[in-house]
DNA sequence: TCACATTTGTCCGTATGTATC
DNA sequence: AGATACATACGGACAAATGTG
């Protein structure tokens, strides 16, 4: 019996700034690395290392892009670790979605699959502190709108609690990208209140038959406001 | 009223290098730079943009690390034009699903839904050409299995074939980021033979049920595929 | 097999910019 | 305002890889 090809896969010599930033990377990986932790200066990883500066820089380049730090310069700055890989999720789906022009068609036929089975998971999963921060949103949005404010970032949350309230990490990561997405959609029209006040509505009707643990009702209403964001572009 | 905050996002100013893989990525989207062109030599692009190799260096690894280009050593070597963006994002949900300690059961729910999605979206979109794919496909691990090996790889490629099917890019995208997960996860046990067998057998039967358009049967025999594999683990 | 040219990979030293104290 | 500790950027050099003649 032949052998699993894939234990061969990668032997392709790296390079130092690749093998450097795979390093500290497991050490973020492993926890050794927390969040808000600060990495040593450019030239005490060099000398660590015993590599040059611009290796590091190159290896520092890497982790940035890679979502998993920020770099601050000035007096008191640095390297620190801080998770945005989702971020840079969805700067990569923007550049895909450019280059494989990707239709809003498309996207708006996959955030419904996967808005809907948010939804299903967050009926069966949602604790009261979920319903708690959903009803929250809500009436922070009519106390915006009430004061004829949009109530944009507070609606796009919404969908981001529903997540959360699945219980289920991986939608959590992709809520967070077709959030993103979308408001990338939408900052290139003119955007206006009503929209706004309609979609707080929709977002109230659904929390309710959340809480009523109203499946098949909650879940048309779901496509039926994502439909009608979609058709307003 | 007040303005949306979001037009104010970024004042911050850029670093060279970023200046730079800006111009270039620009280059490639509005389709003056193609796949397979080739970049001048670092030391040319240097005096180019009036900067210092170590600058021209960043930005490449900016562009590399956003799946744009490949960079080879040596004579006849450069850096190439390539589109390798999905990959990129297959790598940084490997990192994000590592970071948040995404379990299996989790991944599996997820996994269910898009699978589901993509079938669906399927049956209503697949042509000849694709059908002939997802046969032949079958047919080559059935050869495989024949001669008494596994046909691992041609079992993932089968669900990356449905997802083609589904004439959706996005569901393209994300089948192969489920793909190279469901690889990694797979990779830590020891594998078997019949395994293989098990899996071709369930494709065998959801490529017929997909050209009969039979939706229900087939999805639940494609839920039952994934959860049996699931359970393996 | 062996030199050779080209291009990336790496190193060192130095200078400048920048945010905080 | 000035001292500081960083990142940012520059220039020149050599090492290593990789096709070509």
């Amino acid at each position: 019996m032949s052998v699993d090809k894939t234990i061969f896969k990668s032997v392709k010599r790296q390079r130092a700034f690749e093998e450097i930033s795979l390093k500290i990377k497991e050490l973020i990986f492993e926890g050794v690395l927390k969040s808000g932790d600060k990495l040593p200066s450019e030239g005490d990883l060099a000398k660590q290392f015993n590599v040059s500066r611009q290796t590091v820089r190159e290896a520092l380049r890497i982790l940035e892009l890679s979502g998993l730090i920020v770099v601050k310069k000035g007096f008191g700055g640095g390297t620190v670790i801080k998770n945005n890989i989702s971020g840079r999720i969805v700067s990569l789906l923007s550049d895909a979605f450019r280059m494989e022009k990707v239709s809003v068609d498309e996207f708006t036929a996959a955030r419904l699959t996967i808005e809907r089975a948010i939804f299903n998971e967050a009926v069966d999963n949602a604790d009261d502190r979920d319903i708690e921060n959903l009803r929250e949103n809500i009436d922070r949005a009519k106390n915006l709108i009430a004061k004829n404010e949009m109530a944009t970032d507070l609606n796009f949350e919404f969908h981001s609690l529903l997540a959360d309230a699945s219980k289920n990490k991986v939608f959590v990561i992709l809520e967070r990208a077709i959030n993103a997405i979308h408001h990338d959609i939408r900052s290139r029209r003119t955007a206006d209140i009503k929209t706004s006040e309609t979609a707080v509505r929709a977002h109230e009707k659904i929390l309710g038959a959340l809480i009523r643990k109203e499946r098949e009702k909650a879940i048309s209403m779901l496509e039926q406001h994502i439909l009608t964001v979609r058709k307003s572009y």
